[in-house]
Parts: structure tokens; sequence; C-alpha cells
RNA sequence: ACAGUCGGACGGUCUGUCGCCGUUGCCUGUAAUAUUGGUAAAGGAGGAAAGUCCGGGCAGCACAGAGCAUUCCACUUCCUAACAGAAAGCUGUCAGCGAUGGCAGAGUAAUGCAGAAGAAAAUAACCGCCUCUUUGUGGGGUAAGGGUGAGAAGGUGGGGUAAGAGCCCACCAGACGUGCAGUGAUGUACGUGCUGUGUGUCUUGGAAGCUGCAAGUUCAUGUAAACCGGUGCUUGAGGGUUGCUCGCCCGAGCCGGAGGGUAGAACGCUUUAGCCGUAUAGUGAUAUGCGGAAUAGAUGAAUGACAGACACCCUAUAUGGGUACAGAACCCGGCUUAUAGACCGACUGCUUUU
RNA sequence: GGAGAGGUGGCAGAGUGGUCGAUUGCACCGGUCUUGAAAACCGACGUACUGAGAGGUACCGGGGGUUCGAAUCCCUCCCUCUCCG
């Protein structure tokens, strides 16, 4: 059963809202301007999740218009599709299960090449702190 | 031609790569039409999807009846499921040369109020004018003139008079009555001297049960039909009855404290008061008949991202720049607001041109 | 998505057709008291334009309308907050 590298199917998607809350009130944050990421390793070891659900929010205080909020929201969607890979190899190996939640915290546009820059960066370093807190936990 | 007014209709297209959503077919898989995964096909935002300002459908709850309140609407006729909307008209007023556009318009029988200013805000006499006279800081007449005000006893001119006044006359504005035209608002002719302004209460006619798809229905998960206090069980606790009262109905629980569980799924959910074409009726909104096409239904929320080409616009050329407003959340009918560009039809013309 | 409530000096908060550019409290400023400060008391106190000054005009989220007259009534746009299974 091969996966597809680049989808981005419904089961990624974070919807639970009891994570959710969970994720805000204890998660750990990193940004990488214009992104912010706050994220959750889960306790459960779920065989047939998949290793990140991902939640992507755009401010309505920043951006006044829906048009605005999806078309932000949609390029992150992209930038994340096309540039996960590394990150869910990562977990993989590291055998962790991740809930992430992907904020825009810029009041301007940004162009699709920049985001997918940055996107990359983000993904790494939530790996590096997540390793670093497993080592110092250890 | 140019400038403008009104109405109608539109609001990018194509290709490639990588994705998302539900539908259907096939394969996988199964006891099974469930569930999982794969694959193919044809689809996948708007004229305003927006604001939520009105009106419905739909859903749940409520509804014996009576009285009293409350809120909204208001020129006329007409359309509609309905409306505070649309259509065709009427009157007044403002803007424009004009086509045309904006705004206002139920009634006044009764009754109340009108700050400041002003003599007085409606049985009017401050100044003024005229007159009488017992010459007093007096009596009487007078709404033409002055000043105040949004408004001062319809307006202008003439006659008339002691001075004046619809007191009389002409013209103008309104009201009422009659005739004529019109379904009607109203218009018009004649007659009657009938004539202050604004705004409440009120009157007349009409409408309104409440809550909203987070409505509501079903399933799953999970426990606690437990504990403490108060009150009641036909001598009626408590509840329903639309805002209130009467009256009526239900009938064994109800109120408070401290705590426990779930925050998932499915249905509702898209085929209609809808759309397109055409014929007939109507000035028109619209109605009726016939024929045709139909594929968004998501739910931390899909309908996309990137690259290229074309098209259109701007600038003197382009190698340059630009292509609006804006994203469905149960569904419709309107209104309002935002909007680059561009098309069709009818009409208007002051200063313009032929 | 739906349903409501509100917007007034620097801040809070009254005013619901006429006396209102605006009452009250806090803050700010000046004075009294004190060696000094606080508290208390007394006084003054919005912004813009205009004017030599006295004063005048405009402003109650923005823009229209009704009215002789609007913070108040009506329409429309903007902003803020609350509620829902």
């Amino acid at each position: 059963m091969e996966k597809k590298t680049f989808g981005f199917p419904k089961a990624e998607h974070l919807k639970s809202k009891t994570i959710i809350d969970k994720l805000y009130s204890e998660g750990q944050s990193v940004a990488a301007f214009p992104l912010r990421a706050v994220f959750l390793p889960l306790e459960k070891y779920d065989e047939k999740q998949p290793h990140a659900t991902i939640l992507i929010n755009v401010a309505k205080k920043r951006f006044r218009h829906a048009v605005d909020r999806n078309l932000i929201k949609r390029r992150i969607r992209e930038a994340y599709r096309l540039n996960k890979q590394p990150f869910i190899n990562e977990l993989e190996r590291m055998k962790t299960k991740m809930a992430v939640a992907i904020l825009y915290i810029d009041n301007n546009h940004s162009s699709t090449a920049i985001l997918q820059k940055r996107m990359t960066k983000l993904l790494a370093s939530i790996l590096e702190k997540r390793q670093k807190q497993c080592n110092s936990s250890l």
C-alpha cells in the first residue's frame, strides 16, 4: 500500500475539539515569520492514524475578508503539502504522533515561494525542539 | 460624432504539473448492499454568495374562549406565497436646458401642547392709525403699517371707509358642494367669501403566536433512576395559556446544593412559489399553456496552488503597467451597500460639430 | 450560521424632541493647609476653526432624511461586545 507523497487527505486534518483545546493550552510553539506553529505530541500511539495532523488558522482580526483568509490558508496548505515528506519520515523514525496548528502572524500577504521556504524551516525547528525535549527527559 | 438619462444583460478563456470535495461505475475487501484502500468518468461559489434590513417556505413548541393593551404598515389601482418589495399612474416639492431623478403624501370629528423671542401662538391691540371726550396714566373702533417668530387670521391690486377689514370686486392658491371624465388617487367647469402653522393623543382601514437548521429527529459513548437540604401529593406543589387580566387546561413532582458523563456520527441537505425557450393575455409587474435542460452540499469547513499562452485596457512606442468588488453554510423573493472593464436597446441636447 | 446589546470630554457614566456643547464622579491644572507630601476644602477645566478681545460657528461613531428645532425619531454604512447544541 503506497502512500502518496504530496497528498493532503482528510485524515490529516485536525478536527477533534478535545485535542485542539489541549493543543492550545499545553502545546509548545515555534516561530518562523510569518508563520507560527503550536505542536503537541500525542500520548496514544495508534498505527492507523497518520503521523501528523494539521490545523491551519488565519485570524479574522488580521484579514477581514474571507477571500483573503482563504487565499492564505490555501497557500499555507500547498506549502505544507509539498514539503511535509522529510518531516513525516523523521516522525516515523522517532515513533511519535503529533498534532500541529500552523498560524499566520503577519498582516500582509506573502508569496507562495516565501511560504514554502519558511515552512521547511518551521518543520525542521519543530523536530529540533522535540528532539531536545526527549533527550532532556531521558 | 460628442455629452448625458433610463432599462436590460455580462463580468475572462485555454494548456500543463501537483492537490482537495462529494456523486456514479469498476476493482479490492466482507457473512453482507456496511467499512477500508485503489482507479476511471462527468461535476464543484456569486451578481452581489456580503450586510442581516424586510418577507415567506420548512421545523419544533404553543393554540376552547373573552376583554384590554402593544408593535408595525398607510396617495390610488394592480402583482405576488408574502413583504416595509415590484409595476402602472396621481398630487406637492427640490435638482437639471432637457430625457429624467430624489424626497414627501390615510383622516382631522374630538382634544392637548407649542421653549426662547414677541403685545398676542387663537374669544389677538405693544407701537401706530381713526374717533369720542368729563382732557385723566380715560373710553371706543381698527389687523392696512412696524417689530418678533418656522408660523400672526389666505396673497396681489382696486373700490370702499372716520380709520380699517372678503365689507365688495378682479385675478391667483386652497376648502366644500354639484355636474362631467376616470376602476381610483385626481383632473376640470360652475357655484359658495368658507380660509393660520406645526405636532401629539386619537380616529379609520390592514397585518402580527414564539423560537430559529446551533430549529428538530435518530444513533453512539458514558454514568448516578445515586447523595444532602427544602417543599408538595386531590384540602393541589408546580407548569402551560403568546404582553396583561379573567377564564380554561395538565396533574406528581418541583426548587436549591455538591458532583458525574458526552463535545462524536447520520438524517435535515438540496428538484424547486426556481431556470431557459416559446405562444397567448396585459401599457406593465406578472399570469397561463406547451416544450426543454438540470449534477456544490462542505462541517476547525473542499471548490485550489504554481507556470505559460491568449484576450481586453492604459501610456508616445514597449521591453512597461493593469484586469474590479468579493467566497456558498437549510432554501427562496426583495431591499441596501461594494464593484475594473465592456455590450445591447430606448430617449434627451444648454454651451458643441456635420 | 443565527439572535441580541451598545458607541457621548483623557477615563467611567447620565441625558430619549426645546433651557444642552452637555450633569456627575475620577484624572489633569492652580490655590489654602504642611518643613514637604497625601487626604480634605476652594476654584478652574473638551477639541477644531475664526476673532485684537468679548465672543461666534461646528462637533454626541461616519453620511443622509423628518422637524421651526435632533445626542434623542427614521434610513444607511462602520466599529465593539454578548448569547446559542
